[in-house]
DNA sequence: CTGAAAGCGCTAACAG
DNA sequence: CTGTTAGCGCTTTCAG
């Protein structure tokens, strides 16, 4: 149906490969002969078939990007980061949700590394066992984890500094005269909000005298921040703010706030991790501490190319990327 | 570096077109040498190459999913939808985010067609003129637009019944005895909002006795739905319901309406349209038309599929889907 | 500076 | 049931 390189070449004249030449403006083509070649093509409308370009060049010119679900806030801003920074490369990206279930996941990179994509995002590979792990590692392809600090030997990881953004809302709290805080977090040994939670207590230990937070586990969602403070406003009377490990069990805390009567900031403060666009929209605006979504990704692209390019070489990459405070009005001073 | 046919078909002493039919189970391969070709693939770990597999057959097995912006909850929902339905007919999605800019969308759909995906996904062509649209639709691969019901000659279409919401809205509002009525919506012929606002309006007409609303232009994102707000709280005081034509909007509404003092539902009733998952979590949560964005995702990808399928027979189809109330708190009985 | 030729990894007639 | 033979559309030595 459409034009080949054959037909421009017949078309003006030349060999195929000067044609491919011309194209791919490499030297060694006479400045007539391309131009003349060049007209050629687009009066045929002509467009490289890039399956047959990739067959050769052994590129794709595509990143596969893996993801638990895209309908989360977070994954869809990680998303357009690397489109963004894969667009500018000229390279495509296909989206894959894993919905973090292991046997998907393979699934998904098996079929990734068949399309011969050049590199691969992906948000954990917790969930897969060492041998699996290794035989990733291994598959050829440069690999970058997304939101993941652990200093994996095999693998790139672009991560927010989930440390530096429990120690800075410590210290905001603590600033405001807080004294009897609480924190919400997920389960035990989740990476991420593991490191928040580890950060903010050491800071507010280190604080004189030191300050000691209850500390709650719980779902790290809605109906997670909802059920932790409503326990936690029952059995813990004096507590005056709360850091929760995210943005929605933040939003799930400030209903069970709410729905007790209670005031946020006026009797509770509240401070949440992710700077979610919910965050900004709900009732009161929260405070929280931004994490730069965008830029992950785009960080993530970034090493994938590099590592792409090096081909053999692969050296993983391991970047960390800083967070700060986003000031609305979920917190006041402690009363 | 990863073995291909030729080495299983050496290593199991069969043809290369052998091994072929064997993988690709088609007919015609004896049970045993089937057996043995599956048995040293395994051991070789072999897979193929989809690139190559492409090059011959003309499949790319790749669907392009074109909208304005990821982040946007509703693509988020909708590229959900559309990718489970890929996989499941083994297909993989690439990712683009347009912002609506009519070039960088021609650029995409360029990129696209270079790399001859089977089938392209796309939210609107609204900002296209009549000859970059006609040459669109004469591109060779199918089209299905998201999310637009004008039954365009050329594409096929995807759409929820934005007018069916429309009356669903005022008649629920009608039933729970307002008569003073507002109507935040975007900017005059947008499709969908117009849809929504037309089919409201003439709903509340058709009232005994008939109902006319005051009906408000702007953006159609939460600042929009804010300012038109205060706006109608200033101007218009008798007014006891407000149907926003986004959730967006209405969130902003309900900031608006509760910075004046106001109550939900006490005072005003808000009515929104989408069903985004803010909606649900904002306070008061907010009474909605349900727009059934995963499944628009998926239907468009199963006309695609066909169309692909049926290839030089190319019939536009048009799909409307169906939406629903979602009672939630924000609505009440007028004082 | 340009042409000839080989080949990327796979499928698809067509014979046998 | 299986092997032979041609490509798919492009790039890339290697000669000229």
């Amino acid at each position: 149906m459409s034009a080949t390189i054959k037909d421009v070449a017949r078309e003006s004249g030349v060999n195929t490969s000067t044609v491919s030449r011309a194209l791919n403006n490499q030297y060694g083509v006479n400045c007539q002969t391309r131009a003349h070649i060049l007209s050629v093509a687009g009066r045929l409308n002509y467009r490289p078939n890039r399956v047959a370009q990739g067959l050769v060049t052994g590129r794709s010119h595509t990143l596969g990007l893996l993801v638990s679900d895209i309908r989360n806030p977070f994954f869809a801003e990680v998303a357009r980061g690397a489109e963004d920074a894969a667009r500018a490369a000229k390279c495509d990206v296909v989206l894959c949700n894993s919905d973090l279930d292991p046997e998907k996941q393979l699934r998904y990179i098996g079929s990734l590394l068949e399309k011969r994509v050049d590199g691969i995002l992906m948000n954990s590979v917790a969930m897969l066992d060492r041998e699996q792990q290794a035989r990733l590692a291994g598959c050829g392809v440069p690999i970058v984890l997304l939101n993941r600090s652990a200093p994996n030997r095999a693998f790139s990881t672009v991560c927010s500094d989930n440390a530096a953004g429990g120690r800075i809302a410590a210290q905001y709290l603590l600033d405001l005269g807080h004294r009897n805080i609480a924190h919400l977090t997920g389960p035990r040994q989740h990476g991420n909000l593991g490191d928040r939670g580890r950060a903010f207590a050491q800071a507010l230990k280190a604080a004189n005298p030191p300050v000691h937070p209850v500390v709650l586990h719980g779902r790290f969602d809605f109906g997670g921040g909802w059920e932790l403070t409503k326990r936690l406003l029952a059995d813990h009377r004096g507590v005056t703010a709360i850091f929760a490990g995210n943005d929605f069990m933040a939003c799930g805390a400030v209903r069970a706030i709410l729905d007790r009567g209670l005031r946020i900031p006026g009797d509770i403060s509240l401070i949440g991790f992710d700077d979610i666009q919910l965050s900004s929209v709900i009732h009161p605006p929260l405070t929280t501490i931004h994490q730069p979504k965008y830029e992950i990704g785009r960080a993530a692209v970034e090493i994938l190319l590099r590592l792409a390019r090096e081909d053999g070489d692969r050296a993983p990459e391991h970047r960390l990327l800083g967070v700060h405070l986003i000031e609305r009005e979920s917190c006041g001073p402690a009363s």
